[in-house]
DNA sequence: ATAAACTTTCATTTTTTACTGAAAGTTTAA
DNA sequence: TTAAACTTTCAGTAAAAAATGAAAGTTTAT
């Protein structure tokens, strides 16, 4: 197999992987792209790369700055911004996982705490209501444990992790 | 609030929490419809509740039967189909991990093995075939511990997990 | 065997999400 | 201070995903 293309099936693959992951499949693609891409590129390298516009190329590229995946680079005696990827895919999916906590759980969380502090009434149907509050209960203890697990883990070192998660789960 | 407002807003949001999540929002409103109803209910009934079409309504619960999060369940003296959704909260968040499991991490794998396995040329950029080989090892490797991590954990019970991680991670 | 009661399918429509590209905005060098 | 080089925005368009509902399919009771 040619280097591009493995490079190209790498591309797509991360791409629709991203998508099902709530990332848009363009903004995946081009993480991949710098993920792969041993020096720093430009905005025309992108759209060239990928055959996207400059806007599409622009926003997602300072979306994925805004997840601290993708870091500005100046080069002297250039004039145009060029970007190099972050390499470490710890450090990567320690972001990622940090973006998806802010993004879902937060949220969630925040309606499940004021779902259990309100009094909720309900005269003819007490059983449902027992059953509610029951069951809101439950989900925002796992949400609550959840989001304690997702805070150490994008907090941790690599070396802690690989140490107690592979032992435990090996 | 009353109870009907409470779970109008559990219900919402637990839609839009799907929907972030790669699942469709009717099919996430209709698993919290289930997860709070303390009987089972018609396809007829579920229509009614969120406003949806019957094969909207119809595709979407076979779909969480698929993923064992609904259940059948016949009446006597009923003809009509009744459903019941698995209330243990551990038990939804292990089918659902399962089934993501395997929509998502699955062809990763498979194309991050493929991509290791094969001999890549590249005469003029070995710099660049390095790099691209040395990025895939480090995914591939992490994709494999949390394929491990996630396929112990759904088949675990719920006393272990708790026991192990809470304690890791409070 | 048949018809009523119910479930499933799928072509079409609607809604949502993402992309384009030209125009507006910003920065830099002289 | 201006004009070239570059970046960002956003209204309009396109593509993708989800929903509708009527028709086809299935099951059950008699």
């Amino acid at each position: 197999m040619e280097l591009e293309e493995a490079k190209y099936k790498f591309i797509q693959s991360w791409g629709s992987f991203g998508s099902q992951w709530g990332i848009n499949r363009t903004m995946a693609q081009i993480h991949a792209l710098f993920l792969i891409a041993p020096e720093s590129m430009s905005t025309e390298e992108v759209m060239d790369a990928l055959k996207i516009s400059r806007g599409n190329a622009n926003t997602n590229i300072r979306t994925l700055i805004d997840w601290g995946l993708l870091y500005k680079e100046y080069k002297i005696g250039e004039r145009k911004e060029f970007f190099i990827g972050e390499k470490d895919i710890w450090v990567i999916a320690k972001r990622i996982l940090k973006m998806r906590q802010q993004k879902e759980l937060l949220p969630m969380l925040q309606i499940l705490g004021q779902l259990q502090t309100t009094t909720i009434e309900s005269e003819n149907s007490p059983k449902e209501l027992e059953h509610f509050m029951t069951q809101i209960n439950e989900i925002n203890n796992m949400a609550i444990q959840a989001d304690k697990t997702l805070t150490k883990i994008s907090s941790s070192e690599k070396s802690w992790f690989m140490k107690t998660i592979v032992k435990l789960f090996t």
